[in-house]
DNA sequence: CGCTAATGCGAATATTTATTCGCATTCAAC
DNA sequence: GTTGAATGCGAATAAATATTCGCATTAGCG
């Protein structure tokens, strides 16, 4: 950010940039994302943007960052909650459910930014994610070595993870009626990640 | 195509160009395709490629059909191959090379392409893979009701396709070194794989 | 050869977009 | 109320890039 917002006037300002800026991503792609359709949406001027940000880039930045705070924050609070302690099926469960509110969170923004994860800077906040997920389920599965044992090894930690969020993404971003359920869809992925990680071979 | 090339040279031109799109995609990224640069690196005039390509659009069809047969072909070669006999793990684990090497065919295009599924209509080619792979697993459903049950539900196979598809994609599309071997994510993707279709809950 | 259609060329055009900069306005401290 | 800093403005600039079009060249054929 090329210059700290100092006045309440500015920080409303700039906030209103980040909502435009979102609001245009849902609702037509980061392809559509111009400075100026930010600038007019947020009913200031291109100038008051490079006020604040040094270019396009960085808007984008405070766009992601929202996304990834988003995602941490899903992850820790079904690690830090009473379902830390269910069964692996229910606890994958209860993840999937974390992330899949998370994508529908923002009218679809973490979705619409997920789609360029190879050229943003997503790549690196997913990184972290995948990171984090890797934390949490190897804190899971020391906390259950004799009830619940589970192994997150690193590739299967990285299928499991890659999987669900992709997937996901692929089913959200789908325009036509796919031939099941959502409940079904995220059934059969529970099952898929508790059987991975359970280390059942096919 | 704007117009069909009757002479042999025409042919050969919009073969290179065509060739020339696919380095210029592979070596720095579709956005990195420019009309300018394909004619140039193609060694021919921006005039001709608008000769034979309407628009920018319609190379990149091009580009795509390409990789829409690959997958095509290398999922009905192994359905046809002795493998389609083999149990559910290892006739996963052979789809699962096939599509691996499509990825890695052609210098990685398909890689390259395929991180732009959401914009360019990959994403249709896509649907028809999974389709495809759709109507192999229920051939193999039936031929093997006995000796090998596997229950390739709609959901089931979305998940099955799209999770490994995504996971190879940004596998390969990793920059840093991830903490596991290529045949060990393979192994767990095929577990993976044969444990969902078989239905084996977690 | 002579002719026509196909092919090939690339400078010119049109459009889109990020970014700048000089000036106007507002705030906040004294 | 004066003043300097912060803020805000938006026309102008610059650069990238898709697409066109009039002209030059070549292939194929009698």
């Amino acid at each position: 950010m090329r210059k700290k917002p100092q006045q309440q006037r500015a920080r409303l300002l700039v906030e209103s940039l980040i909502d435009a800026a979102a609001e245009i991503v849902v609702a037509e792609g980061l392809d559509a994302l111009t400075t100026a359709r930010v600038a007019d949406r947020a009913g200031v001027s291109v100038g008051s943007l490079y006020q604040y940000f040094g270019n396009k880039e960085e808007l984008i930045v405070a766009l992601t960052d929202r996304v990834n705070a988003d995602l941490l924050d899903a992850v820790d609070r079904v690690a830090s909650s009473s379902t830390r302690d269910a069964d692996p099926r229910r606890f994958t469960r209860a993840l999937l459910d974390a992330a899949f509110d998370v994508f529908e969170a923002r009218d679809g923004l973490a979705l619409a930014l997920l789609r360029h994860w190879h050229r943003l800077d997503i790549s690196r906040g997913l990184h972290r994610f995948e990171q984090r997920m890797l934390d949490v389920l190897r804190h899971y599965a020391l906390a259950h070595l004799r009830d619940h044992p589970i192994d997150p090894s690193p590739a299967r930690a990285f299928i499991v993870i890659n999987s669900v969020v992709f997937t996901l993404l692929r089913y959200l971003a789908q325009p036509s009626e796919p031939g099941f359920r959502k409940d079904e869809l995220l059934d059969e992925l529970a099952a898929m990640a508790a059987g991975q990680l359970s280390g059942r071979a096919g």
